[in-house]
DNA sequence: CATGAATGAGTCTTCATTCAT
DNA sequence: CATGAATGAAGACTCATTCAT
């Protein structure tokens, strides 16, 4: 009889969360096929039999376990209202927040993506999940362009897609496979490259040359002589994106 | 007891070949966790214990196929010595293969990905298959920036580790996640946000405008007339990654 | 821990005896082996541990129900001291009770017969109920017997067991095999058969011709030329089954 | 993968026949909800891999059993051609094979309609096994009225299901229940009471009194003095029983 | 070389029963 | 008395792999 989480008695709700704890952990370790209910079980310190009182299979388990990393990644990449005024700065922070995103539930996304390719409601937790990154890019995209900051020929939402896209495939590249990069490096590079793209213009004083790479650690990025003065002034595009929640 | 294919009769040798066309088509319609030894068997035509006359075990079948795939994307992927001499021409004429590449293997690269996970020699094929669109990509800029038409301050390899992310990862939620856009329109998109961020700078006559996002299907991408006409002639960049294999 | 019925209060009895009338129409619909005790505790509105305060196991329950369903058809085939005086009414009124007491309860019969396969306990329930039906029918044919009514040569005992049998065979069939005939039509088509196969010669008025079966609706059976007139009046053997209880 | 017995080696069907077997004692022995597919292997001498090699659950077993059980009762209720030409001696032989092919499958066939409460293809099953039982009866009966020698009024199908209930009901009772009883007694008596209620008229010079009930071992049925010529003639009902297959 | 029968380790899942609260 | 969380024995079923023919 599986229990929902509304009936349960504190005892039970602990032992509920102690078995997605453990099945988040076993799930990041071992990939969703490797996982065995019993090892889910034997973190969790409860019989296998007890597994069955909360969740009906693996798939159910990893179903709970998915939809509170997905609201995690939600949270966790909100730009607060605090966020800096300067355009760039407010990418390069919205980058940042990305990347750590993606990048800390890596695993576990990609465990998605493989059961979303069998089960319809995984691709559909899966598909919310981009939309959310999607829709907050297009979204700080198309405030640029109605400012004149950015390229008004670009259809925000392919954009959008593309360059999150870019920073969401990074964090994987760095993670999983070993990417050698430090952070501040590369959310630097990230901004840059997205900035760029969508030809923003800087409406702030702060230049950001054409010619540098801020990928150094704390690179302040010097604008070397030749940049042209119209493009070494980056403005916020996906800087907003947190604010569009 | 397992045959390699250099000692195989000829009837043999069709065996083989039968088997590792059935486990890919499998593998793409399946999963990897999903085929079953007696799947592939059974669209190969051969009975179970033929399989292991071949091979080892599934995991050996997957990395023959795997390593046929990834050598299909390496020569599919090659921008020949005919390539147009516009740069921008030549980045894009490299991002279709780039996406075509990606595309029509997706399935497996990403199968390819999970065994990566568990299998330290899947790994090894992965990192490989990234590496060589990596170096590709950051010889074709390190090119440009030498020619003086691309930032000279940008790192080579992370900007093609990023913008090929960009193109790769585009490929999969294109085809997997069912994100609408036409390949013209596509590649179009992905090569103006490329020339952009590596802030390539036309050698060429050919004005593509900063303001338009040749989006549209055979968009010429008209120059709008607030287009900076330095910004206007993007020239290629990774439109080279083809010829440095 | 197991409470008795003598031991409880009132809010006690009344949680056994709705876990005793929910254990039986899981049974019933469900069947023995396929009922679970979790079942009848959702059909009683009780948590599964107070089940236990009951009754000691599954079988126990049943134990109880194949008792109270036993008692009530006991009760229900009792022809009451105002049956017919009418040999041949009074076994069509036995038959008719006793084809409703074995259909009413059929599927638990059923029940009964499978747990007396494994269980000797359910073994003798089952035989003590059998033992009933049978004891009337041979007392009423004895009793046929004594009065001339019926034919003297017949073992009572064996005959009734044989013509008992096909009355509750009838039920099971009719009810669970889904053997057509309306309760009307079935009663005296028994009752016929019973009737002639005692060879029973009616000590009364009430010509009943044996080339007649008044089953088919509308079959008026014209009686054969040929017909006895001896035995055109069958007297009631079982039909007395009631008075011996 | 299951493999249906056409395409089996010698080897194959071998084992296929030792599981079937296997499979028949235990159900037998054990009844349905109560064996387990290792005993049914254990039995045999395989593993229980192997059971799967030829069937898909106990379910399929059961099936596979419950088909030989029936073709096997099928068969063995044939009366031949060479059956005696008396009627009551047809009606008698008949009653013999058929109490026999009941009474020595009476546990397998319990299990079928254990099996059909649940599952739709064995109450088909188990409604074709009777339903070849009804159809010689009642075709047996028809004769009997075509020659005059039977009730004409009674209505063939409702008569033989119940009749012939009537002897599988028996056979139940004796076998499972341990009703004591000797062979022959019990088919002297059941074709008693069974040419009886059908008024069978005897056609022959055979006389079988009304009045006797050949229960006695060996009983010939002397004719008693009493007994009406045109009774003393039995002929054939169910003695035709087998011809009609 | 090909076949396919046999094997058994490995998992999932059910459910009767116990027991602390 | 009632509750419901926890337990673990028991069984079903899968599938990679071996091997005799």
């Amino acid at each position: 009889m599986i229990v929902k989480s509304e009936v349960l008695t504190s005892r039970g709700r602990r032992t509920r969360a102690a078995l997605i704890q453990a099945g988040r952990e076993a799930f990041e370790e071992q990939g969703f096929e490797a996982v065995r209910v019993d090892d889910v079980c034997a973190r969790a310190g409860v019989s296998h039999g007890t597994f069955y009182t909360y969740f009906g299979s693996r798939e159910e388990l990893f179903r709970e376990v998915a939809g509170t990393v997905v609201g995690e990644m939600f949270a966790a990449s909100v730009v607060g209202p605090a966020a800096p005024g300067d355009p760039y700065a407010r990418i390069e922070a919205a980058n940042l927040l990305y990347l750590r995103a993606w990048a800390s539930n890596s695993r576990l996304v990609r465990m998605l993506e493989q059961a979303a390719a069998t089960d319809e409601s995984f691709r559909g937790l899966l598909l919310e999940l981009r939309e959310v990154f999607v829709r907050r890019g297009a979204e700080g995209l198309r405030r640029l362009q109605e400012q004149g900051l950015a390229d008004p020929g670009l259809d925000p939402r392919l954009t959008a897609v593309m360059l999150g896209g870019m920073v969401e495939h990074f964090a994987r590249v760095w993670l999983d496979l070993g990417e050698q990069a430090d952070e501040r490096t590369a959310v630097a590079m990230l901004t840059t490259l997205w900035a760029r793209a969508i030809g923003l213009t800087s409406a702030s004083t702060t230049p950001v040359p054409i010619t540098s790479a801020p990928t150094a650690p704390g690179s302040a990025a010097p604008a070397p002589a030749g940049a042209a003065p119209a493009e070494t002034s980056p403005a916020a595009s996906a800087s907003t994106q947190g604010e569009g929640t």
